[in-house]
DNA sequence: GCGCCGAATTAGGTGCACCTAAATATATCC
DNA sequence: GGATATATTTAGGTGCACCTAATTCGGCGC
């Protein structure tokens, strides 16, 4: 019976650490959009609950407590967000709003009575994989040699964040399962073919956006 | 945007209000199990913020603004139990603690969708209109004569609240859409057919039961 | 070894939504 | 109309989760 606030920042920490390492209040903070000492704080009290440790440069680690409890949160949300695209019908790149609120209101039997319901699905429609999955290799799309295709796999969840990224992804047609082709690559530059067209993308799509091996 | 905590006080007087009229502090008290002053207090910030307006004798009215609100978030309730028995196949039940939880969570749009994937319904899985639909008229049971019989329509939300009551009702055969037929009533006795068994049902299932007029 | 930068903490404060104990107001009943 | 019961309010307090401003800590470059 964490709070909704205690969830929000194991989640945050699973998702910061996820593909990342190296999580620290700051980045939590800027994550979360909430002041650094009030970070601070709550990472003590949750040290204090045993959710999270802190080494010797200060960077949080879930415990194993932590852990399994952040992994709740974040299948949860990937549930909600898979039940929001198959169920109810909204656009995959929207989901993520209604998801944060969901999830907090989802108890176990909910949650494993739609698990059920949905096919016991292995991602959410970002293509992040449930806690405990095994995830399918990917890289970012800038190690995409020139001439290259591969298949977008995932966006990780640190960019669903970003108000109108996934929906300007969508614009440009990448979306998990698109075909992709690199066609230039440089400083300021990213060039793809999609569905045969040729497009220019924002260049942080190079790191945001995740393809297949 | 109104607080979970301003939802569950607009959803508490307009349930108390339902079949009962006569909303005063003391009895929202007893109904959310807070104490006198915390609801005292949460009511004249209602006022303040013009949900609802006190007469006289200090009864709580919802004023349009507050009605507004109170449908939205009582639809939502409803909506949510029915998603939960459709869609999720819990039982009918059990389905008030999800959904006391799932309203809060639910946008506009979320709100929309749901409506329409579950068939726009009519009520919820008790038998209470959705706000704005005309109810069924229904009576309490303890008001069927000797041999009568009717068909139970609903159990108002009141009594969703007491811990046990609806699935005390489920192993009587008590649910929404049986049959009853009055057997025997009086003080503290109340037996009634169902599906051709006789049945003693604890008598205050006399007034927390309505059925067809 | 000093200064600097970023990270973390301290100090003090806010709003919300609850609490108990005690005082006061209101209603009802004889 | 006065006693009694019920309802409401006052006073003071709690925990949670945030805030700003100011300070301290820790590593790094020079």
């Amino acid at each position: 019976m964490a709070s909704s606030a205690v969830e929000e920042y194991l989640q945050a920490i699973y998702t910061l650490g996820d593909e990342n390492g190296h999580v620290v209040s700051a980045r939590l903070a800027e994550f979360l959009s909430f002041s650094a000492p009030a970070v601070s704080e709550m990472v003590h009290r949750l040290e204090r609950e045993g959710l999270v440790t802190l080494d010797g440069h200060k960077e949080v680690h879930l415990t194993k407590a932590g852990k399994a409890q952040a992994d709740s949160i974040v299948r949860r949300h990937r549930l909600a967000e898979r039940f929001l695209v198959q169920v109810l019908g909204f656009a995959w790149w929207k989901t993520h709003e209604e998801a944060e609120r969901l999830e907090h209101a989802m108890s176990p039997e909910m949650e494993e009575r739609m698990t059920k319901v949905l096919g016991n699905p292995q991602t959410c429609p970002h293509g992040n994989p449930m806690p405990g999955v095994k995830p399918i290799p990917t890289r970012p799309l800038d190690r995409l040699a020139k001439g290259e295709r591969s298949t977008v796999e995932r966006i990780p969840d640190q960019f669903e964040h970003e108000p109108g990224f996934l929906e300007y992804l969508d614009t440009q047609g990448v979306r998990p399962g698109a075909t992709l082709e690199m066609i230039e690559q440089g400083p300021g530059v990213l060039r793809v073919g999609v569905d045969g067209a040729t497009r220019s993308l924002r260049p942080d799509c190079g790191q945001k956006v995740w393809v297949a091996v």
